[in-house]
DNA sequence: TTGTAGGCGTTATCAT
DNA sequence: ATGATAACGCCTACAA
């Protein structure tokens, strides 16, 4: 059964059934009605493999994130998702494990796939191959956590974070103070937190250099020997700022191995507010990041890439982070989004 | 430039010009070479609208699950996501937020969007419309963590693991034992464990009667005052198996805050094993259940469902639970998979 | 190994 | 305003 046998039946021509399929161009009510009939009677469907797609309109959006396996990707992802259905969209994952060069082929392979346009998270956004070939292309597309002066982005102000945090370590009249960071170049997200937190500690002219440990970012297992000797130390730091919630739960759990009290000997900050830092006991202090609507914004700044009319959407929101936990209240640092 | 133009240009047919872009038949390998110079020389690219889609090999597993913020299913959809571009597969991903109402439609799109097959988890597989969707258009899928006698499924013997978790009590001599679990109505993994823990906990005829507190799950909030409680009295259980690992933090949490010890007072068990309760201090107690490996088992399965040919890959990856944490280490239950 | 011809749904164009 | 026709670019069964 294929439409010029429905087009006989309804004593039309093919093209008329089409129109009537598509709802594109005039029609009689008449014909319409007729030809409807035909098509339940005879239970006609387009044949989907000569039906010429209008690659256009895949409505697929493409998401590279670095891993789901960290709660940060997931929340974003989970907003992309929720707001990508809002639209009518659905959602392709691919997750790089944090291997620079898995990027572009993933990139590539979301391409090849027409999704309208493609959000992504990159290592960093310096001689990144991945974003070139976006770029090249002339092809949609929203970062998310990495920053970029002039292409739809959405992120956090690190370096600000950052020296929040160290205003509040200063109050407390901290006199050692260290930070845990991943290695820079994994992350230029952590670099900059870095940077706004030591700048922001330079007030302070009585403060040692800030002590800087550098660690595998991602790997689940304990401190190497050297790393745990600059914790464990009698003049280690009293206050740590760790680049990220992981990094955090992780150093807390090595101090408390040591018997050291955490946060009434030792303060601990982490960076991005997941949502299980706060069922613990205590909860983690954390710079909450709203990563949920992150990916929220993220859609609407790459369908505002293409067709403006989202930034409104974008403004409505309430995107903030600010303090929870143990260490206290802070002003928050308002997320930029870039349009 | 159309498929005519460059036939012409090295004096082939149309179709032999097919062949050679598609390597579908056989070729002469001079010919192969003209037509690929001719390519080449004149940057001939197929129209893609005129393309008659492959849609039998559209090479897109859908996956439907409840949410991406529970790290259970994060961790699940990593696996899915590493074997299926494996085998050259993209991944759509759709979360449902624990909506039952919202899991038919969710189908629907994965198979309007022409996915090869369904990887899902569901609340419950009884009076399921979604499954019933799938199996009416005979739809390829593969349940993970839902069970059927005769369909492709990817789950842990939670019976079994329940009452694994009753002998460590009974050999930890615990007199009042009690449950913390989601309701069985949106889990029936839940109900499971459940079963399997009360059953084998009758052994020791001493005992009272198991102390069953059932919360809504999902919700990141505090206990009420009801529940609470039965956590405070002085009678309470001395040791508490929570039906997943966010619900034994959230215990633990209020128990903390009450000045309980965990564990050495009162014994905490989990259910997930998700590799946050790992770095945490002292370690969550729980029921380590490989997840991403579940992931991956279920795409060989969906696969198998298809073409038989998986079944090996299954029985090569060594899929087990077993006990971590600072209760005990336990004689692992077993996961079984239905072909 | 290669060519021929027929088939698909859409849409531009033409005819009422 | 409404309907008919033909061309479009590709694939593929079948013939040579």
């Amino acid at each position: 059964m294929n439409i010029k046998d429905v087009a006989a039946l309804a004593g039309v021509s093919p093209a008329t059934v089409s129109r009537c399929l598509n709802n594109t161009g005039p029609l009689n009510e008449v014909t319409r009605a007729r030809i409807e009939k035909v098509v339940e009677l005879t239970g006609y469907d387009v044949n989907q493999a000569f039906k010429q797609v209008d690659w256009n309109h895949n409505p697929t959006i493409g998401v590279m994130i670095p891993s789901l396996l960290n709660p940060v990707f997931s929340e974003i992802v989970s907003g992309i998702q929720k707001r990508a259905r809002h639209f009518g969209y659905s959602v392709i994952v691919v997750d790089t494990q944090y291997e620079r060069s898995l990027e572009k082929q993933a990139i590539i392979d979301l391409i090849r796939q027409r999704v309208a346009g493609v959000i992504l998270t990159t290592a960093s956004v310096e001689d990144n191959e991945a974003l070139s070939l976006l770029r090249e292309f002339n092809f949609p597309f929203c970062l998310v956590h990495n920053q970029s002066s002039d292409e739809p982005c959405v992120y956090v102000d690190n370096y600000q974070a950052g020296s929040e945090v160290a205003e509040q370590f200063l109050a407390l009249e901290h006199k050692r103070i260290g930070m845990v960071a991943g290695r820079f170049q994994s992350s230029d997200r952590a670099k900059q937190r870095y940077l706004g937190f030591t700048e922001c500690l330079k007030k302070d002219s009585s403060l040692s250099s800030v002590q800087l440990v550098e660690v595998d970012q991602y790997a689940l297992t304990p401190f190497d020997q050297t790393q745990s000797s600059l914790f464990d130390s009698s003049s280690a730091p009293t206050a740590w700022f760790c680049s990220n919630d992981l990094l955090a739960l992780k150093l807390v759990n090595h101090l408390k191995t040591k018997g050291v009290l955490v946060p009434e000997t030792v303060s601990v900050v982490g960076f991005d507010g997941m949502a299980l830092g706060q069922i613990l006991y205590p909860p983690l202090a954390t710079i909450q990041v709203p990563h949920h609507d992150m990916g929220l914004c993220a859609v609407d700044l790459l369908f505002n890439a293409k067709h403006k009319s989202a930034l409104s959407l974008a403004r409505k929101l309430d995107y903030q982070t600010h303090f929870v936990g143990t260490v206290a209240e802070c002003q928050p640092s308002i997320m930029r989004n870039v349009l």
